[in-house]
DNA sequence: TTGTAGGCGTTATCAC
DNA sequence: GTGATAACGCCTACAA
């Protein structure tokens, strides 16, 4: 409808280097069997022409397809379901850019099992593997010999550093923590008291990060506040709360609750039991419909998370650019550590 | 490489519903001339065998190229600044995927000016505009004359709501000055004292709004706190060091400052003059070089900001969308209201 | 109202 | 080493 500024194309290529389609071709895509002159030759008139390649025009041709397989923990976890979702709501988008993009659930808390399936994975059917594990020397492993099988490999939310993977998307969870520890702080400005920190388990590597990165900034900056051991539920709702109304019990100056993992519910449950839910601060990591509710009902002060829409869109397109052999655009992919309080909720 | 899952394609609708590829073509374009029952019968082979269409191949074919404006206001604005190298990064990776982007300057305190040059766009050669311009009514008149000539327009940073524009890509100000009032205030519990409150001009429309949603916070959940009526530079660094030096004499209890749009630079050199910028908290909008560093160097407490790369992708995509009739996918353009302090800075 | 043929920019399979 | 030529999935004349 409107006229349109022509943008070079590999037909001009080969007109202005004087070599022909093929030719061009086998440059552009650093295949052998083309002299060294010509190579220059047709470099030289990319240049000069300022061609640059229509990828997209390049995945017609190719008939590529992307098959993508997002491992992800099985079981009930509100941040894995919302997880879950943003990968439901992906997929369709991804559908129509050629890519398909499969969930596999693993049974979280053993290794041995996690490994297993990730070496069932069918690695001939599969160009990349987006994977969400605790790190442990099996998994590492199978991340190794996935690598070793060519599949691009992402770790997502939580790192595999010690293995092979291509790259991580995710927050750093040591700063997560130092952030949660100077909102905490600095909320409770000139009180005294203690802190109570929970989580599902001290097992998982974030919630170790997590508790450093916090402790960290605690005990530098705001040394008038103590924090307490961490306890853990092992995901049993009651021993979270009994725990945790033990806890307010024993300690009657406990300012404020930092969550670091899973098991917000039976927390606020026992909160809201203990009465006074009012004067303490409260903060929680991960946006879920329960820590979304309780920041709009006033009983969480600030959430610590990070976008899981972001978090998906960012392991797919790391994944097809490896796939690709292309570089990624960095700072598109870091994920930031979101703090969310009741008036910037979207 | 590897064994790939074909996705059906025109020609296996063509062949399921008994027609030839113009028709099915034509159904999907929903373009005349095809009798009810041949629609109906393309509709449910499209429904029975899954089709998708492969946009890609459609833009291939169609030798489509969007050609977008962005407008931004000229002269020294360090949020500004970091917009526009935003929008350098993005037409790079933009030109890949058939987009042409220009920046168009505005001179951004002359409605008139402004006017003219939207109304000076070469309609014919775009299709579609993002405007950063304070709302006026040139303003608005011009952005429907270019909604009359066809194109597609999102009002960028600043909406223009009372204008034909096709969405807004930008945060709400009021939840942004909202924010700010909270952690201005809850950074400060228990204190009593004075607010002061700095922007370069109470004129833009950013400036009300965030200093409304700022007062209604302080005075609804921070009483004890007062805000000071706004301090305007004017664009004069000179006067804004002045104001504040005077405020600060002035009032001896200033607990913290609220920052509400550029100046940082003459307002921390004011601070720093002032030599006790220890114990105030000061709180700002837009992450700039400035603020940046003020937030490592602990001088400013947190910054109030939107993802500039977002903003920019976001426009893009969605001019793209109007462009080409497509619905947008809201969650992915609604830009958040990022709160940054030290610990968090990616 | 419907169908045929050719082209979009790239890659791949043959020959030469 | 290099060059025609035919796809890829879709759209668009032009014909029928």
């Amino acid at each position: 409808m409107k006229a349109a500024i022509p943008k070079p194309t590999v037909h001009d290529l080969a007109r202005e280097a004087g070599v022909s389609l093929a030719t061009v071709d086998r440059v552009l895509n650093e295949r052998p069997g083309v002299r060294e002159k010509t190579v220059a030759r047709v470099k030289a008139a990319v240049e000069r022409i300022g061609y640059v390649r229509d990828t997209h025009a390049a995945n017609l041709a190719r008939r590529r397809q992307y098959r993508f397989a997002i491992v992800l923990p099985e079981g009930p976890n509100q941040f894995v379901d919302t997880l879950r979702s943003a990968v439901q709501e992906a997929s369709g988008a991804q559908f129509a850019e050629r890519a398909l993009v499969e969930m596999i659930p693993i049974p979280s808390h053993d290794p041995h099992a996690v490994a297993r399936t990730l070496n069932g994975l069918n690695t001939a059917r599969l160009d990349g593997v987006a994977i969400m594990a605790p790190e442990t020397p099996q998994v590492r492993d199978a991340v190794d010999r996935l690598k070793d099988e060519g599949l691009a490999v992402v770790a997502l939310v939580s790192d595999l550093p010690s293995s092979a993977r291509d790259f991580f998307v995710g927050i750093n969870s040591f700063a997560a923590g130092r952030t949660a520890a100077v909102l905490m702080g600095r909320f409770l400005r000139g009180l005294t008291g203690h802190i109570l920190v929970v989580t599902n388990t001290m097992q998982a590597r974030d919630s170790i990060e997590r508790r450093f990165g916090f402790d960290a900034v605690m005990a530098d900056e705001f040394p008038a506040l103590e924090v307490l051991p961490s306890i853990e539920s092992h995901d049993d709702p009651e021993r979270m709360r009994r725990c945790v109304r033990e806890a307010l019990a024993s300690y009657g100056d406990i300012r404020g609750i930092y969550s670091m993992g899973s098991g917000n519910t039976p927390l606020l449950e026992a909160l809201r039991g203990a009465g006074d839910l009012e004067g303490r601060v409260v903060i929680a990591h991960e946006m879920t419909p329960v820590t979304r509710q309780a920041l709009l009902d006033g009983e969480v002060d600030a959430v610590i998370t990070q976008n899981v829409g972001h978090l998906v869109r960012s392991a797919l397109r790391v994944l097809r650019a490896r796939c690709d052999g292309v570089e990624i655009f960095e700072p598109q992919e870091r994920i930031r550590i979101d703090i969310v309080i009741r008036e910037n909720l979207t």
